[in-house]
DNA sequence: CCAGTACCGTACCGTACGGTTCACCGCCCG
DNA sequence: CGGGCGGTGAACCGTACGGTACGGTACTGG
């Protein structure tokens, strides 16, 4: 029986061919500069060296191609948090701990390219809601997720006073990001952001959560 | 002169007529369901009541239509923040006056109408960019300007402590609205919010932005 | 040498859609 | 009465693009 359960994110078995990835990856960029419906085929295979009928060959059609590029992008978005949250909950210094955090997170997403796909799949959620659906959870409620365990750890042990962990993630991620973030989905991707810039709003966001979420002492 | 005419602030230039008026009703309830390409000229034509023909004398062509539409849709965003926001600057129980304005921004911004706009403005900022920063301008950037502008008042008679407004006024608007906003943003329109909810977000936000920017009296 | 597989390049098909043209109609105004 | 004016509806055109067909090339294993 072919498993084409919704639910599922595509879990494992892709034994993705050398083709499939080039295909992939051009794909992708073509997507990301051109959205979904003005990307052209075409295109797509002319830029991934390869001919059409291997594109459809493949991935069956345009959707198949656009869903399996974007949710294989998704995989491995958290994995960039899991080593600074692991230590995080472990630290004693929660004020550097976090600023330490929150300036791998703002950096880490203000990568033009995510941004894009950022953006690329707020555009396409209408078309394919199970998309919108799947990259909200692999990309942005997964890290809030750890974000929350790390303080209901920080909370046990004292060092943070956080009764609703969710919440206080979603404060603490969105503190740090929203500015950049909604910026550039208005206003494209010229916007560029020095690292200083990103880093002031990274320690102002840290500063706001510290005075909320620190127990008073 | 069109008799009903309320709210007429701009001088002159677009006398917007009847059947103008209908068509841009119409075609903004089709860019909306279906996106810009999505959108055909033909629905939008059988939606308003009028013939392709009368849509172009009046419009140009498809894309000065939605530009026209857009931007129309942006003015007077802000206003509904006017009042709410004057009372704020007076107000000596800032606490409770924050929470008002938070709750009316959080139930203001949740309009599915309002959220799909900001979808579509957003996913087409590619192929509009002129589009996508008038929107930020006239429908982010303004509010937070007047919010800004507010902090800085109580900020003067010591009843906040804020040393960067607009910095204080972009923590305080994500705060209340990045949650369910995003969520939206992902999982579609068909995602709806119950007021009580909504209040929730509001009122964490505003202790937690009291907390950070509330002198420690 | 053959069969199978994987791929390329090009030409092709069907259709959808933005935009135009044409014929026609009701209305107000001089 | 007549003629502009603003409107309707339908037919039409050009082009773009998703998807397919077809013929040709290179490599692999037997």
């Amino acid at each position: 029986m072919p498993t084409t359960d919704p639910s599922r994110v595509d879990a494992g078995e892709d034994a993705v061919t050398r083709t499939q990835r080039r295909i992939m990856d051009a794909a992708m960029d073509v997507f990301l500069r051109d959205g979904y419906v003005g990307a052209k085929t075409d295109e797509i295979a002319s830029a991934a060296g390869a001919s059409k009928q291997t594109i459809y060959k493949h991935f069956g059609n345009k959707e198949k191609l656009f869903e399996q590029i974007v949710l294989d992008r998704c995989r491995g978005i958290d994995q960039l948090f899991q080593d600074a949250l692991a230590e995080l909950a472990g630290t004693d210094d929660v004020e550097t701990a976090l600023r330490t955090v929150a300036r791998n997170f703002v950096h880490a997403l203000a990568q033009p390219s995510l941004l894009r796909l950022r953006r690329l799949v707020i555009a396409e959620a209408g078309r394919f809601p199970r998309l919108g659906e799947a990259y909200f959870r692999a990309g942005v409620d997964r890290v809030h997720v750890m974000l929350a365990s790390a303080f209901e750890q920080l909370t046990d042990r004292g060092l943070l006073r956080v009764d609703d962990p969710m919440l206080a993630a979603n404060h603490f991620a969105w503190l740090i990001v929203s500015i950049p973030v909604n910026r550039v989905m208005f206003c494209g991707d010229d916007t560029r952001f020095t690292p200083a810039e990103l880093d002031h709003y990274a320690d102002a966001a840290v500063r706001v959560f510290s005075a909320a979420y620190r127990p008073s002492d």
